[in-house]
DNA sequence: ATTTGTGAAACCGTTCACAGCA
DNA sequence: TGCTGTGAACGGTTTCACAAAT
């Protein structure tokens, strides 16, 4: 028993989600070729304090040297192994709009160990067209095993659209479109929201104290119903 | 003393965040013609615990009825009140790609109270067009005042994108690209990165015990160098 | 009977402060 | 001396359990 693999199983969501950046400064320092990188230095350059940023590699196993910081060289592979970027797994992409193209292209949507394996759209325009070297399917069409189904459909076709990912047998879905999914259990979802940032800075923006010295056009333009105390 | 404004300023940043979430599906209820909603209705469809969503409701000030649940309208009215959607605030967009048009043409990123109050490129294929009832202007000219500025820029040009929302005084930014940015103190800044969640998401994907039930050609493709137990 | 609202406990993640090593 | 690694304190959010209200 006693599988053979890490101790990555403890590293927190939030944990993980911090492995990219460090990442992102870890290959900036080997392409320097600089050797070795100390948790302040990460710091620094992420906003994220140097405790946290100790913390966080510190659950990768300890491999940091005392007085001395880390080894670029196998940080970097530490974290790409934490990240599972040496074990291969497929992505399919469902809506190929402005949206999917935009994850298709960017440098750090698929990363290392993803493999696209199949892009599908409604629209015939775009249909057999080759976007990043793949030919776009019609969604008529079965979707293609893969390890994750990312849908980037507008919100009335998403949920059709993880029914046939679930009858793919795709263990993992990746939603763009503002809808709540229903997939039985086992079938692990993530929901990405691209307004709720700006919601939460807007919310920050509107009830901070220097609101009152921005332009008068931007202050509240409607009178406001004040939330009651307590009744 | 005592401002005229409201209790909100207490809501948590993770309240905030699911705010809209719990206004989508009580617009769905209002467009059906439900007049009432419960705490468990919405935690089904959100995939958040009951308590939690009473909780964040009754952040908003209690209004619930006990023994009938929340009235639709006024429930939609006190989430659009906290999230800021009755006073008007202004966005900027620079860079669009295709991040940048499917943000801009997203039916919830930019949402009431928002208003688009300019669009910036490099290309001059795209300078000039109209984008959502929009003409692109050069970066080149001064940009445009704004309560958020909206970076959709590669990595490279976002710092000196952010340089100059600084000096045009916009107090907020909201970068989307893999950048960290310098900004004096009072300027908020609120990252996105697009590539968090599909890595969580195969993190916990690969460290499932089910993995090994998946496709053989889904599993480990290269020998995993183990982390080594503690020394 | 049903569902909200809320003290109190449990939980989790971050930060502090410093011990442990090179 | 310098920097990592970590027990302990802290702060904040979620969950539990139940009282309050209709």
């Amino acid at each position: 028993m006693t599988s053979h693999r890490p101790r990555t199983r403890r590293l927190s969501d939030p944990t993980i989600g911090r492995l990219p950046l460090y990442q992102r400064i870890v290959n900036e320092f080997a392409q320097n070729g600089t050797e070795r990188i100390e948790s302040l230095t990460i710091a620094e350059r992420t906003g994220i304090t140097a405790t946290t940023v100790r913390r966080d590699l510190a659950g990768l196993g300890p491999f940091g040297t005392r007085g001395a910081g880390y080894d670029v060289a196998q940080l970097n592979e530490r974290i790409s192994v934490a990240l599972g970027h040496d074990r291969s797994y497929s992505v399919i992409l469902v809506g190929i709009g402005n949206l999917g193209q935009a994850l298709i292209n960017s440098s750090n949507f698929l990363i290392r160990g993803a493999t696209l394996a199949g892009l599908y759209d409604v629209d015939p325009a775009i249909i057999g067209t080759l976007i990043a070297g793949h030919v776009v399917r019609s969604i008529e069409e079965p979707l293609q095993h893969a390890t994750v189904g990312v849908i980037c459909t507008p919100a009335s076709v998403a949920q059709s659209v993880a029914d046939r990912m679930v009858a793919a047998h795709i263990p993992a879905i990746l939603n763009f479109s503002p809808s709540v999914l229903q997939v039985p259990i086992g079938t692990k979802v993530q929901y990405v929201d691209l307004s709720i940032e700006l919601q939460v800075l807007v919310f920050h923006l509107l009830n901070s104290v220097n609101f009152a010295d921005m332009q008068p056009s931007l202050r509240p333009a409607t009178p406001v119903t004040d939330i009651p105390p307590r009744s």
